[in-house]
DNA sequence: TTGTAGGCGTTATCAT
DNA sequence: ATGATAACGCCTACAA
């Protein structure tokens, strides 16, 4: 495979080892013209590629860094990693991507074996439950980002998004276009999955302090699969709220898939809004409000902290990215047509 | 950083490297119970792990392979590393990822770097425009495997979309429904970009096939953003097919978004039908006729190969995976009400 | 059953 | 200006 080394350029080019080695770090200063060139032509002639592994041993350094997050179908986490390979890429750094599915034992399998590969650093969406591992990384000084979520008790850069606004700006929109029955759809609550809790937080926060009715029937934290049909009972029921929030993507496919079902007219039947603006939003029937995470931004901040952490000590600290509220025809004003 | 190395746990233990070394090779056959027992205590201790880079550099593998991408934020993209990634954790491999946006110079760039960093392997959606950089991975016996598309005269292992097939089964259901005048969009025409050339001389050899006119008005091949106006003039001078072919995602979405600016009904309008199966092919109103892509296998495929290929010489084949028809509602038959 | 010595392909130090 | 030599941390004969 690789077969050609320095001492191989060296030969051939009449010079030592070192010699060569000067020239590919381009410390040229002392080395004359003549034998630059005949490096140069040694190097071509026998088709040289410096061995990288070699020199990262020599330098500790890989120029490398590792990306673990639950999955990367899930489209905040592939869009955060384009923003990440293109600052790595401008610093000449790779990036390895680990797909955890959420399990914890997949998560600190990925770390141990980067951390054993040398990397340079590591950007995480923490499951949460490895927490000595953390603390472990976090004393080796190891340059380590948090997205999405924190981990309670442990000391480290994070960029999260601001759920709390987020929600804010969705349910203020909602009171304004003058609804009062407000639901909200969610995956199970799990107090480690920091966005949902403090999404789901903030909701219960928003109706109260606009006092407005708290119904735990409107409040559906339930496995996605089963989202749709807790949607079909109350419209057995008659007791659908007027609007829905939904908290995420895949809740909102649901919230979609049961009015397809049932043949409801957003909004008026029901009013939708949701957290992730979904490629679809603009062309869909009606076009959907949404509130827009911050996705690159959070990929740049993250990477930015973390190239900071390996330039030296910084104090970790914690970030909170503003979503933006984009408004399109799901949730206007009840009478108003959507559309 | 990383301070520990086996030297330390060697004294600790009172033994020497290689007897360490044999330990965390799992060599344990001639090892007394006793020192096996010593060796772990001093690793715990010492909370030593052990240097993957050095072993590398004897062992002449990384256990790491690069993916090279045009753009992971393209769902087939995300799908087929999702698949790759999957493959590779069971192997103990891990995935650098890299977007060239289908920059040769970019494509150049990640290649010659990971090849510098020994990567065991690559998988590549290839711009097609390095050729002489194909050529010599060839012959230095890298493990390769291209994906999405092919480069002429580069004899290497590959696996692509069955493009034909996909365009047939799509026209054939368009034709069997009762359309004649079908129209096609894409983006502009690239003859190194296989799947839109093969999927555009299919469309035609379809309509040939089946006597119907080929207008060539209606088959726009047109950077995307200039696609919904072309639709325009179209409808403008009343001309529009009676229903559209798009190749990919991103025409079906502009599709999509002249079909809503106009306030067309679908499939009575204009029906549509579409190679990819986007996310919300089901919610939508009609539900959308698509053409799967299977992209996981095609991950799977690649990286089988990648791995028949570390594990020995092979000789390279070309894989076509079957597209798969998911009948929905935007092209149904005329006269039909679409859902 | 365990230890010694050399090598993997670089870089860094210190001579020359 | 260039070269010899010793690391870097691990693996592998081979020796004991």
């Amino acid at each position: 495979m690789q077969k050609v080394t320095m001492a191989d350029v060296a030969k051939l080019a009449n010079v030592s080892k070192s010699t060569v080695s000067q020239y590919l770090n381009k410390r040229y200063e002392y080395m004359s013209e003549e034998t630059r060139r005949r490096i140069a032509g040694a190097i071509e002639q026998l088709q040289y590629r410096p061995n990288v592994i070699a020199r990262s041993l020599k330098q500790k350094s890989t120029a490398t860094i590792g990306v673990i997050v639950f999955n990367i179908l899930h489209m905040l986490t592939t869009q955060v990693l384009r923003a990440i390979e293109d600052m790595c890429q401008q610093h000449d750094f790779h990036v390895i991507v680990c797909n955890t599915d959420d399990d914890p034992e997949k998560e600190k399998k990925y770390i141990d074996m980067l951390w054993a590969k040398q990397v340079d650093g590591f950007i995480i969406f923490p499951t949460g439950k490895n927490v000595d591992l953390y603390k472990r990384m976090i004393e080796a000084r190891l340059p380590v980002v948090f997205v999405d979520r924190t981990v309670e008790g442990i000391d480290v850069d994070a960029v999260l998004l601001d759920n709390e606004r987020a929600v804010q700006l969705g349910m203020h929109y909602l009171i304004e276009q003058g609804y009062k029955h407000i639901g909200l759809v969610a995956p199970p609550f799990a107090p480690h999955v920091i966005p949902r809790t403090e999404r789901i937080n903030a909701f219960r926060y928003a109706l109260r302090e606009a006092n407005l009715p708290i119904k735990e029937e409107w409040i559906i934290t339930e496995q996605v699969k089963h989202i749709s049909g807790r949607l079909d009972a109350l419209l057995q029921r008659n007791k659908l709220p007027e609007a829905i929030f939904a908290i995420n993507d895949l809740t909102l496919m649901e919230v979609l898939t049961f009015v397809k079902r049932r043949q409801l007219t957003i909004p008026h039947d029901i009013a939708l809004i949701s957290i992730d603006d979904v490629p679809f939003a603009s062309i869909y029937t009606p076009s959907l409000t949404t509130i827009a995470q911050p996705a690159f931004e959070m990929g740049e901040k993250a990477t930015e902290r973390l190239f900071m952490q390996m330039g030296g000590e910084i104090s970790p600290q914690m970030f909170r990215l503003a979503p933006k509220l984009i408004e399109r025809d799901s949730a206007k004003k009840r009478g108003d047509k959507g559309e």
